[in-house]
DNA sequence: GACAAATCGCTGCCGAGGCAGTAATCTTAC
DNA sequence: GTAAGATTACTGCCTCGGCAGCGATTTGTC
């Protein structure tokens, strides 16, 4: 950023720089990371029409994963109002087709179309390349080492919303 | 989330559990990570009137970290025109006032007002606690290894978004 | 068989962040 | 001194994710 170049008031502004950790640091390197990393992906994605997200559905719909948009939602905890959106584009493009199952009608298939699977190779490609460049220098065993400390946060998390209300006064609806 | 419990279908759709970890991997459990922080955070201030982004701004700002939104701004890797409805709204619930700099009349500096000051211990024991709770057995060697991951990750970022095009047409402008 | 509960997909609505554009101001180069 | 460029703060505009609510449908219980 050029550091020294303002001779009177900013170069005092610049004097405080290293903050005091006050409880930020990790939430802002996790925002930043995974920022850089979405930034980059839809920045590789944008001549296809998509962005992250709307790869990951098609990805995960291809591998088999899931099958229908609650699943998705599921796998990727993810609203089930912008996963309908998120369909909508991948459909509007022709990537894939909603079909509706016929056992249980309120299922919707969504299933891979032929124009979608002809993609898939390129768009794996430019998924895996993004993520190994933000990788670029780790050996595998810090790689799983980064999954285990995340998974371990995301546990720790969960534990704590889950235990927010003592009382439980049920805000939304469990199961009794 | 009780496993079984539809005979037909849902059993067949439950069954291909493990993703093909085609490279989301680490981006979802980043992603999840983040949501988890964010939302604890968000609850816990909720009764506040405040957002995490909000309180990491008037944080910084009362610790001299920075003393204009732009100072904010680049902290804090943010839109200049979201900080200005940051600063809108703590300014509206009394917890900072803008003085317009005479030196440099483009900048206005924010000060913490006596209400901000008086809310921060309260506020920075949130923060504090929310983030022990997602570290909550994480060895301090543990968390700076996570850090360092992190940081190694945004670096590998910033690299390879400058790097992005190769003429480099100058979109919005650098220094020659 | 009837009814409550749950699930699925979908639609508005709202808040928040990123982007582009603007006016005012300051710095630098000529 | 003046013009060009940079910086600050601010304002719309757009997109996207989360939330609440809806109708349709299925399951489970009585």
């Amino acid at each position: 950023m050029s550091a020294v170049r303002r001779s009177t008031i900013k170069a005092e502004l610049h004097a405080a720089a290293h903050p005091p950790e006050g409880g930020l640091s990790v939430g802002h390197l996790l925002g930043r990371a995974r920022a850089s990393l979405l930034s980059g992906l839809d920045a590789q994605l944008t001549p296809f029409g998509l962005n992250a997200m709307q790869y990951a559905a098609l990805k995960y719909l291809a591998d088999g994963v899931a099958r229908t948009a609650a699943d998705l939602c599921r796998v990727l905890y993810y609203d089930t109002g912008s996963m309908t959106r998120i369909v909508d584009h991948l459909e509007e493009k022709g990537l894939l087709r909603r079909e509706r199952c016929r056992e249980d009608r309120r299922v919707v298939f969504l299933r891979v179309a032929p124009a979608g699977r002809a993609q898939l190779p390129r768009l794996r490609a430019i998924g895996t390349r993004v993520l190994d460049d933000m990788l670029a220098g780790f050996s595998a065993a810090e790689v799983e080492t980064l999954k285990r400390y995340l998974g371990r946060m995301i546990d720790n998390g969960e534990l704590k919303n889950r235990k927010i209300t003592p009382g439980d006064s049920l805000p939304h609806g469990r199961k009794p």
